[in-house]
DNA sequence: CTGTTAGCGCATTCAA
DNA sequence: TTGAATGCGCTAACAG
């Protein structure tokens, strides 16, 4: 009934076995030159493909794997997306692509509904759950990359019983030279805007930021950290016009992404504030966005691509290697200047 | 040996054939209300989930879709991406996603790759592939979703044998809006920069503009048309180069998409014209960066999110009704006056 | 209402 | 070097 020419049908016509269609096809035997040739060429003649979904089942393997960000619109996630996709596209991987707002229940069930796709790996920047909840949703077969700033925080954390490979972005390079480049420029008063307080990324960098005011020996005022919504211009617009309504505010901020900075530098404007000059800000991601605007972003420089390529360097490693030692990448990020900083 | 349970596990346990356990699980026929509640009291316990690539074999329904456009990374399509997720995923159908770069072998070989993986449906933006080509190397069955601006310049072209619905915007309807609007600033002196020269959307964009400025009754001088080597910014400034060195320049410069209109900004500052005294610009799309850069950016907007409802809709319904007419949705476009222009 | 049989399309045993 | 048989895990058809 099925209009797709299958195995049957090109080792029918070639006069041989399925088995052996099969193994002309593939190489995985050996077969007579002469017939590899009238197999390959039936093959061809016919337009046969082979159908992926039956090939998954009986080789227990896919070849598709799952890339699972908080959300594909947010413009960090495209870059690395691309990354991933030209990686694993190039080893005859897909990619499926799931999105779960970083909400804990979408977290679970996606990642329930990968493993019952027997995906051959998954690649998670996680905002909800802890690595070991997602392994244990995963179970403990499928190699796992996790994408995720905090690694560097605590690395090769628990990779032993995680059976997880990580890569991150050792945040504490860029934002201590953000904190150092604000206080050379005689500037102490430095406040944070971190993402929503139970999210993994920010709540990361915020520890990074507490750290390097330490190492700077500059006292941080705890009214001067706030926690936006989500990780968006307008969340980022609210915090801080909340920062801004201070009796005495902070002479610069520190933000735990580019779009709560790029609201930042909305709400200055909307409070009359020249930046740099009255108000320093300071973002993390260096999205396509921030070298476009006014004034230019200073920022932290969190390599989409390079991440997007480690991370599927990661996994496409393990699947060669499942037993290689796990690891952990951290890949530097770098303060640039601009003009609001 | 594998660790995965299976319905032959659950059912072992729950003391039925696997039939029945399917038959309880999926509802697909009655079973004694006291069985099905013993099948999933085990199956919770045992933590089954069903293998989708089995059933997808048995059942010749994958329940994944594919989503393939030119580039993740161009900030258009992450938007369309997010929607289609959304929409699609409230079925219960996954996205694979492609990036073909516009590359018509890129394109022929995804789309193989699809139809090997007995995908549900495919939505594409195509840049380069005829859509008759398309609907050959993907075969006559699998319901296919066109994204394409072009739709709308021959509507339903060939649909009855194309077998294909079609998602577009109206494009001519904000070019006018956008030539009109020039007028009547008293700015006939318009040029158009176009992607490359065999690219599809631009080209349709093209023949809109062409139109509406027959429309509006102004001479084109064909000097003023150029094409950009992408749809980039740096694409774009270099095109732009090339059109203010002009000995007479056009005073107006429409772009076929917002990545080419930013890089004609940067042109402008490079030539030192003030935009939009000296050189008005107006983009396409709608990108957020567009509402953020120096001056704003005067677009038409491309309703991204509403584009991807729109395939993920019409895909959708395919799906549940396979002989419903072949339609073709055509979303407007509007002229959204900033700074730029 | 439930169990048995069969097969989706392929790749891997085994045997020849 | 090749073919026949078997089963990946699931569900549809057919019996009972």
């Amino acid at each position: 009934m099925s209009l797709e020419v299958g195995l049957k049908a090109v080792a029918l016509r070639a006069g041989v076995s399925p088995a052996t269609a099969s193994n002309a096809l593939s190489g995985a035997r050996h077969v007579a030159e002469a017939t590899r040739q009238r197999v390959f060429d039936v093959a061809e003649a016919m337009n046969y493909h082979p159908n992926l979904v039956a090939r998954g089942l009986r080789r227990q393997e896919t070849r598709t794997i799952a890339l699972l960000v908080a959300d594909i619109a947010n413009p960090y996630y495209p870059a690395v997306a691309r990354a991933v996709h030209d990686r694993v596209d190039a080893q005859g991987y897909v990619s499926f692509i799931g999105n779960t707002d970083g909400d804990p229940d979408a977290e679970v069930r996606v990642l329930q509904e990968m493993r019952s796709r027997s995906v051959d790996g998954v690649i998670m920047g996680t905002m909800a759950l802890s690595p070991e909840r997602i392994r244990s949703v995963l179970g403990p077969i499928i190699p796992l990359v996790l994408l995720t700033g905090e690694a560097i925080a605590s690395p090769g954390h628990g990779a032993r019983t995680l059976r997880a490979d990580e890569v991150g972005t050792d945040d504490a390079i860029g934002i201590g030279e953000g904190v150092a480049y604000l206080q050379s420029k005689g500037i102490g008063e430095i406040g944070f805007i971190s993402g929503p307080a139970d999210s993994i990324p920010g709540g990361g960098r915020l520890e990074c930021f507490r750290a390097a005011m330490a190492t700077a020996d500059i006292a941080l005022d705890d009214k001067w950290v706030e926690h936006a919504s989500g990780y968006t211009l307008e969340a980022g617009l609210d915090a801080a016009e909340r920062l801004l309504s201070l009796p005495n505010r902070p002479k610069a901020i520190m933000c735990a992404n580019d779009l709560i900075a790029l609201g930042v530098l909305e709400a200055a404007r909307d409070h009359d504030l020249h930046v740099p000059t009255d108000l320093a800000v300071i973002g993390f991601d260096d999205i396509p966005t921030s070298k476009l605007v006014n004034p230019r972003l200073t920022t932290i420089i969190n390599p989409a691509t390079l991440v997007g390529y480690a991370c599927a360097d990661a996994l496409m490693r393990r699947l060669e290697h499942p037993d290689s030692p796990f690891g952990h990448v951290a890949l530097p990020t770098h303060l640039v200047v601009r003009a609001s900083a």
